[in-house]
DNA sequence: GACAAATGATACAATTATGGTATCATTACT
DNA sequence: AGTAATGATACCATAATTGTATCATTTGTC
């Protein structure tokens, strides 16, 4: 019943600390020492942020990651989309043909609701509101 | 990042069913073939609960299950607690030693006020809440 | 231009959690 | 005695998670 996987972690992470450097360009192998982190394991995560247009990548010597957008702009639940999909505590496990009760299943009404709530707190975090 | 796993769902579903029988006593052959979920594994998960005190089993030729306590007593973080373990949102991945700034983490304050809400509001399910 | 230091892309591997099966022992009703 | 049930438990399959390894490409520096 984890909120939040290592590698959205590890993401979060790594994007304080580069929001932190102010538009300094940062290395993966600066940042997993920093953050004690395997290098490689970060690396590939990083490069995902880039491909997401959250992070800017500079190739070359010298090069590394900046963030793309204001840390205002990167909410959690963009990394938490990215790493590990749609944002639902709901999901029946049995599908409508095998349960006929979806729809007026009470469970699932108070999952939902449950899950709004928790999606409303999430959406109001932003990298931004982590470093204040 | 779900909520319920499909052994607690499993479990709450047969649970509601025994609860409607009032008493009767319900084998794990027609409790499967109600539910539709699979034999084995729903007998391994009855299993479970008659161990944990919520259900009771009576072995033999027309054996089965019947619940232990009254549907008002048996909540479905009981259930999940079973299944799930301890329920947390947090748990930080990067521990005490990894992690020096666990205590003035901004991201767990927040996430701890969300499962504070989520274990209400959990904790406010009983197997009854969901017949009524 | 050669070299070194960085990322890009991607395939592979290890570990763990989840979901599920199989089997033998035990109990109790008929 | 036979049958229909659960108890206990070992095993297996699959998927998700958490990584590693490697080769290609880019770019700054000498």
């Amino acid at each position: 019943m984890k909120l939040i996987t290592r590698n959205t972690d590890y993401a979060l992470r790594a994007l304080c600390f580069i929001a932190q450097c102010r538009g300094r360009v940062v290395s993966v192998s600066e940042l997993a020492l920093k953050l004690r982190v395997p290098q490689p394991f970060l690396r590939k995560i990083l490069q995902v942020l880039n491909r997401k247009g959250i992070l800017r990548s500079l190739k070359g010597q010298g090069g590394g990651f900046v963030l793309a957008k204001g840390p205002g702009k990167i909410f959690i639940t963009d990394i938490m989309r990215v790493f590990q999909g749609k944002l639902r505590l709901n999901e029946c496990f049995l599908k409508k043909l095998a349960c006929p009760h979806r729809n007026s299943c009470r469970l699932r009404k108070k999952i939902i609701k449950i899950e709004n709530y928790v999606l409303g707190e999430l959406n109001s975090i932003t990298l931004g509101s982590l470093l204040e």
